[in-house]
DNA sequence: GCCAATAATCATCAACTGATGAATTAACAG
DNA sequence: CTGTTAATTCATCAGTTGATGATTATTGGC
């Protein structure tokens, strides 16, 4: 409008073409695409988000997700998968020191306290990545659609881990009550990761869903009681007196 | 296809125009776009649906969408408080009944069976509809952006009501580890509700998420057990040994 | 130095999206 | 009968969407 170029192209505004001088302090423009992305599907699932949102928030064109990622599918999947293979391995870790440090006093508590560490330590640290992350995981396994599916590829190997570590603790437990004790852990776990500020709310700001501490001291021993209780029926039998 | 008109105007193919009759058994569209859009959105999400797409399901034109509801949103808002003012009540009248009937013998089981049976039991009948409308709860309870106050403004009222319920089979319970508790058992139960198939695939066919008598069964006694854990601090306390 | 491969932007597309004013037909009140 | 209101489809719009071929600039191997 006003400012226009004086003399020799002063006012340059129009961003670089071609490929980026690899001086310039490393863009790494697949890795800011990456987390644009996972800001966005973390926050509204994957039809609430446009390439054009990310690559906004990424600084980039919208072709450029496409060279790296094909499709939006590509791009979601790629998120999806990025810190998967990380936290897998150190929730598999933390339940393999766990069995062996504690051998034959295993406890179905300090099993689950194990699985859950590495998650809610992550999330406690206050890296809003991770948290993004996380909540991403939620917004899939509530997913029906096709949620049950994804989550199945990335992440059934450490839950048959979990469940092989759990059946050391509970030997007498039948398969059907350890699967769906593991339902309800997985419920619990999956909206605490969603973030959604609701416990905030309801309990006038009592508890943050945000206080991660706080939900790490609770959720093991409430979820080891469920176990217990369920897997355990020749114990303390005393159910509705009908 | 076989059977048709044999004489006056045999091939009108176009679909009628203006104010249907009365007598023609009631077509009753507004429900009907209704059910399509709960079909749609529990499936998807709001951002995962088109208006095109629940018309096309409803057999009506999309104008028809906008002349009941306006926005694409208030279609939204409009499906998910159809059912919730009928399963609130229930679920209401299901704990006080249990309150009155169970009188100083109050249990915390007997007030979790109570407030998740109206739920389940619509669940175990297997009508569509109402199987569509939980999952749509459970993703609404899963969306960061605007799942919390949406939740909050439909259901708060029968939580506290749950919860004024449970201190009285607790009455030294803490705030904090009420709700916390709550916490667990919102989310365990709206992963059931989510019907992903999920632990399906993960048993290998041993649970079905869709055998809400094998939820019913358990449900109530694992949750139970972790409320006690967390709200009855002075009895069995035996944590990790550090 | 030359040239193929790589990494990025530009310009654009056809399809789709939510929404709306106009037209059409029936119900209903007086 | 007649005019107003309710319920429905028609026709269409302006903006958005995911995607892509062309273009530009830099790297790195020979």
């Amino acid at each position: 409008m006003s400012t226009r170029p004086t003399t020799t192209t002063v006012k340059r505004r129009k961003v670089r073409r071609g490929r980026p001088l690899k001086t310039e302090s490393t863009p790494d423009m697949r890795e800011r695409i990456l987390d644009a992305a996972e800001d966005h599907f973390s926050r509204h699932g994957f039809w609430g988000v446009t390439v054009r949102e990310v690559a906004q928030e990424a600084k980039v064109d919208t072709a450029l997700l496409h060279y790296y990622f094909n499709t939006k599918r590509g791009l979601f999947d790629a998120v999806f998968e990025r810190r998967a293979e990380i936290i897998n391995k150190e929730r598999i870790d933390s339940i393999d020191a766990y069995v062996k440090s504690a051998g034959s006093a295993i406890t179905v508590e300090g099993v689950i306290d194990a699985f859950l560490q590495p998650i809610l330590q992550r999330a406690a640290t206050g890296d809003q990545r991770w948290h993004n992350y996380f909540a991403l995981i939620a917004q899939v396994n509530n997913t029906p659609a096709w949620g049950g599916e994804t989550m199945g590829r990335t992440f059934d190997n450490v839950i048959h881990h979990l469940i092989d570590a759990l059946r050391k603790a509970l030997p007498d437990a039948s398969e059907q009550e350890l699967y769906w004790s593991y339902h309800f852990l997985s419920g619990a776990l999956t909206l605490t990761l969603s973030q959604t500020g609701r416990i905030d709310r309801l309990s006038e700001g009592l508890c943050k869903s945000s206080d991660f501490e706080a939900i790490g001291a609770r959720m093991a021993p409430f979820i080891a009681s469920g176990f217990e209780r369920l897997c355990k029926p020749q114990a303390a039998r005393r159910k509705k007196a009908t």
